[in-house]
DNA sequence: CGCTGGATTGAGTCCGGTCAAGCCTTGTGG
DNA sequence: CCACAAGGCTTGACCGGACTCAATCCAGCG
């Protein structure tokens, strides 16, 4: 467990220490659960980040969300998965057993408001596919991110194939927008996974556009 | 109110009828809530068809969703609307005051089951953002409509620009793979806003691909 | 140090966007 | 029932941003 990754803030209190659930630790690349499996617990990040990931008949990749500690995921109302989920890096997750919640009425109402976080996010997600260009995404992907953390220099939990699989572009366009925010001093990177806004104001100018 | 409007299958039967809402009516490009308008209530559709419909910053329009007989719309957890709504042709709708809900423990629960559904929903339309064509777009819009509908014969609700903003495409694109896909003998247009599948086979490969 | 897999960079192509006419439904009024 | 308008839709020519393919580069690790 790494500062960087402990640098999230997390955005609701752990449900998993006051709840019947267990906790389990899960290395980088690990699935937590895969696409199609029964959904019968529900999950929330300690420690880390996850992925959840959808391959499509022809094999292309999305990434459905991120998530960081203190967040909830695989709240699918369904049967089944539709996305599998993955450590990004190693990670602690509260497992909750859904039956456990029937009738446990405050815990029930933090999951639907947890669903409906989700919905907006997702909304949001959304709104970025429809309308903006690799720039303004990849901008858009940073200010989030860095939203997210305290700190001046913040982490970069993911490699560039997720973040082009979360924004529908490729790694190359992915990369040369990273590039391209550096040559123009609107970001900074220190290593791979690691970078700070140089100019916050700009670069969310950019992000809403 | 035409027949077309009405062949919609409602996935879930009416709540306004049980409930302490009122029923109201909308004419054709009506507003029915604004974006950030307060969200204090929750709406069904009883007939016609309703867009959730967002402009960003630089006027790029996004459809959110669209609903149908029966669809819960409005199921936001925050204070106010992201989306606006507009009955995309004459439509009556139920609306609940979400107050009343409170402590009704099962229209909670199918509140909730409408959000998650809602969820993936929105998670399927970004699926479709991210990795697909603007042919493999629009046929997979075509069938999701399709299959919405009773009868060979199906409506087409919205307009063009509509479902170019549904898509993330422009309208000429959407016009473009339309035409081809009549010209390759997969869908038949009768006027503007009535289809056939002729070929629903392949369409649904395309449309999953 | 030397590997190794992820990341960057470059050249060329193509899909979908843009701009600009026209066409066709649809609805209105004579 | 037809004429006419008006808006929505279609079509065409051209352009450009993102993709593809391919060759390095380099950070992180043993």
């Amino acid at each position: 467990m790494t500062a960087a990754v402990l640098a999230f803030q997390p955005l609701q209190p752990a449900l998993g220490a006051a709840s019947p659930g267990s906790v389990m630790a899960f290395a980088a690349g690990e699935e937590i659960y895969a696409q199609g499996e029964e959904a019968s617990f529900v999950y929330q990040v300690l420690e880390g980040s996850v992925r959840t990931v959808r391959l499509d008949v022809e094999g292309r990749r999305q990434i459905g969300d991120f998530y960081h500690a203190g967040d909830f995921f695989g709240l699918e109302m369904g049967e089944e998965h539709r996305f599998a989920a993955e450590a990004l890096g190693a990670c602690r997750i509260a497992v909750i057993r859904r039956s456990t919640l029937d009738g446990a009425n405050d815990l029930e109402r933090a999951l639907w408001q947890a669903t409906a976080r989700e919905l907006e996010r997702a909304r949001e997600h959304l709104l970025m596919m429809g309308r903006k260009t690799a720039r303004e995404k990849v901008a858009n992907f940073l200010v989030d991110l860095a939203d997210r953390q305290a700190g001046a220099v913040k982490a970069l939990p993911m490699g560039r194939q997720d973040i082009a699989d979360y924004l529908g572009l490729t790694i190359e366009t992915v990369s040369r927008m990273i590039t391209q925010l550096q040559a123009e001093g609107l970001i900074e990177l220190s290593g791979l996974r690691r970078f700070r806004l140089t100019d916050a104001r700009v670069l969310s100018r950019l992000a809403a556009a």
